[in-house]
DNA sequence: ATTTGTACTGGACAAGTGTTCAGAATATGT
DNA sequence: ACATATTCTGAACACTTGTCCAGTACAAAT
């Protein structure tokens, strides 16, 4: 066996070890989520996370640095998931007309099904407004979020409108049917579909200037 | 002196005594306000605005039924005067156009005078998705300012425009443009002006369907 | 079989939390 | 002046918080 050999088993052993750990990480997250989806950042503490996964405390420490690290790994990985979500409607290879239609309805679909996942975003979002170890996870995820109804735009024909605002007002308005929605209502899924539909039409049509 | 003299006389003093207690009340809620926008409804203890107030953490409690109350009697507090604010533009004597500039103007002055007020309403609006507790002041207050964008399309001949999408679009904008204000980026002021001003040109010259 | 390293435990710690309440201080009414 | 009511205090209470770390369990390599 040559030295080179010897090195690239070590280096594969390191690497399965790594991915092991990863895959670990990622359990001890969505048990976070899990706990974190229900009663919120600030009143989630470590040890309801702890025994929702089945370890103990300690246990998170190993994996995570601390609490902000833990939460800001568990928004990160709800988020993305999310976004690949989204992702996979715009790679559908259909009409812009029917294109604009699933994405809408995946968005409505998310608030019917993972209303309690994206009001955590919500959560991290504001509490990025009085504490910068959040700006980060909050830029990212913003950014990606803007990145995605860019993607949309273009895929739907409307270059010249541009993301961000657009990113605006599909956020506004989820976040206030999610809200609603959470509060009760029923109806607000559907409600949330109709409103776009028409805002989306408004905005698209009007053609609008650069900054 | 007749009975009904003295039984009108009792209720003065009662309400004397009430409009002092609500005058200190106020004082008292000022001074939390004043500590809750430094840190945010979760980090905020009460013995931290006890300090800021120059009272005792009892006397808190002599004034507020518990921290919830103190909370939410602060939020609504500032909003209603920041609603006020916005009112006195709106019942000024100018014309549809100059009157949209001035509503604009005001909001983002309000983003470089009061970030860090505002920030609260933010935090107190996503805590409301996980505590029914917050349920009440949230909906009160978001119902105020949709009413407050109902009397601006009005006032600006924007009759055919909803003021609950109208609401929403502003109060995305507000919210993007405060968070990176408060990242430090200077220039969001002007930007919010710059961007609401497209994106109202661009919603109210299309007519939208009601529902 | 023994060493070495990783994975995990759970008790201890110091610092905090909201809330309560007996009692002191102050104001009010007579 | 006195008595009554209101306002305010701050120590005490019972809990919770994130973090740390000595010690245990287990796996892998020699």
């Amino acid at each position: 066996m040559t030295k080179i050999d010897k090195m690239s088993r070590l280096v594969e052993k390191a690497d399965a070890k790594s991915a092991k750990r990863a895959r670990k990480k990622d359990d001890l997250a969505d048990s976070a989520i899990a706990a974190l989806k229900q009663l919120g950042y600030a009143r989630t503490s470590l040890r309801d996370i702890a025994e929702l996964s089945g370890v103990a405390v300690g246990t998170l420490h190993y994996y995570f640095e601390d609490k902000v690290d833990l939460i800001t790994y568990c928004v990160r990985r709800y988020k993305i998931s999310f976004m690949k979500e989204m992702q996979s409607i715009l790679s559908d290879d259909v009409e812009a007309t029917q294109l604009a239609e699933r994405f809408i309805k995946g968005l409505s679909r998310s608030i019917r099904r993972d209303a309690e996942t994206h009001r955590l975003w919500y959560d991290i979002r504001s509490q990025a407004m009085f504490d910068p170890a959040f700006h980060e996870v909050v830029q990212d995820i913003e950014t990606g979020l803007i990145d995605i109804v860019g993607e949309f735009l273009t895929r739907t024909g409307n270059t010249h409108s541009e993301a961000t605002p657009v990113y605006l007002m599909l956020d506004a308005a989820f976040r206030y049917h999610l809200q609603k929605y959470l509060a009760g209502d029923q109806s607000m899924p559907a409600r949330f579909e109709a409103q776009v539909s028409m805002l989306l039409a408004s905005i698209t049509a009007a053609p609008t200037s650069g900054d």
